[in-house]
DNA sequence: TCAAAAGTGTTATGATTACACCCATGA
DNA sequence: TCATGGGTGTAATCATAACACTTTTGA
């Protein structure tokens, strides 16, 4: 007889090529307009249902769990290379009110403006929510939001992450801002400027802004390459 | 009929009121003679007999994950109210040879003063080995070491948790080389004691060492009580 | 009196901060 | 010409690093 169990976002059965006990939960960044948002999903079924939580699934018995956030992660999405990082396991003994659960949970950071939500990737609806507007979310979901952003705030400022919620070609007024609202203290203009470009991390695309009504900023990118191999010299970003 | 299954590291037959395909390992960093160490634990049982692995177990299904972290700390060295915290979870999905099994990774500092290794507290034999000198170990266990390392590096700057691994009482050049025997750096007697004292963190004992060959230095603790009042009016430890 | 570690003082350097100011551009 | 953000300059302050030096103590 082959095993059933339910799946907690979707309310569906599940096969057993699936881990029973743990799943995968994941926080999605992005950053619009200044603001910090997250993704959320709305559950489709269950006693939940209505309630927004974090998008997540199962493992399944052959695949790593970063594979296994990964796969989850296009699934929602739709989008690949994204860049994720583990954050850390959340267990308590009652998290999960259907049985014994253990969640693993990861974050993300992408780049909205390559990301388009395809209704129907999903069986519910996502939407992006600012992080100072998060609703009560499902289970322990509003902990492991809350770690998410501690997280990338400790990590923001020991690794140049944060290009990965910006587009491809940025203004260093753009990065500030970045930065002013992950940390959440302001900045000054010229001093941001002259550490950042001081780092060499900075690729200078000899291109300016178009259609904005003001003095033209310049483009930049981050420079990866630049910075693996700094890194491998002993350089250590921070901020 | 009750479930049964196999212990990874005893190679006895556990009772079904544990989770399945869920561990938990854990890294014991203690601090001896200038040098960082790590307990292990030999292998009892099964194919891997007389290797050497991380002391870990399996998590019971009405605790949560850091509880149980902390009872099979309490198993294995007999000591309570240990500096406990998690790593991360592990999930290759062939790590474990008998079976898909994730661990959740934890890493504990103590003070080798305080501990004793009680024979027979667990089946297996139990032996620190300096960080410079750690064998093959079993399953992905060099990894989560080798993770726990890092973690240590970069928590150690960020809070003041290396005191963890000194006795109660302790001089300014045993931090000192503490220090220096985590990070890996030398380090600069006169700007060390300067740095620190001016953090206001230490409370000088008014004692001072006693049957040393050369002029005896002044004794401190960690001030826990002002570390909490000065963290909770935004003071960030940086080192 | 020597070795070994405790502990103080001083200076140079570099990073950080705070702020004043000019520039370019579209509305 | 004004608003808006782009971009440069500079002086004061603070943290860090480097190292010379004195002190205490037991062997």
């Amino acid at each position: 007889m082959k095993k059933k169990l339910i799946n907690q976002e979707t309310g569906e059965l599940e096969s057993s090529s699936v881990m029973k006990s743990i799943t995968i939960d994941c926080v999605i960044f992005g950053f619009q307009n200044g603001s910090l948002e997250i993704l959320l999903v709305k559950h489709g079924r269950g006693i939940r249902k209505g309630d927004w939580g974090l998008p997540g699934g199962w493992i399944k018995k052959n695949e790593g769990i970063d594979e296994a956030a990964i796969r989850l992660l296009k699934e929602l999405t739709g989008l690949q290379n994204i860049f994720l990082e583990q954050l850390k396991a959340f267990g308590k003994p009652d998290r999960f009110p259907m049985g014994r659960v253990i969640t693993i949970g990861y974050y993300a950071l992408i780049n909205k403006e390559k990301y388009n939500i395809k209704a129907g990737f999903t069986a519910s609806e996502a939407v992006w929510f600012k992080i100072d507007k998060i609703p009560g979310l499902i289970y322990d979901h509003n902990e492991i939001l809350n770690f998410s952003i501690q997280q990338l705030r400790r990590r923001v400022k020991q690794a140049p992450i944060g290009f990965n919620l910006l587009p491809e070609k940025f203004t260093l007024l753009q990065l500030m801002k970045l930065y002013e609202e992950i940390l959440g203290i302001p900045m000054d203009k010229p001093n941001f400027r002259r550490k950042f470009l001081g780092m060499k991390l900075l690729i200078d695309l000899k291109e300016k802004q178009k259609d904005v009504s003001h003095r033209a900023a310049k483009l930049y990118r981050f420079d990866n390459n630049t910075y693996k191999k700094l890194t491998d010299k002993g350089f250590n970003f921070e901020f």
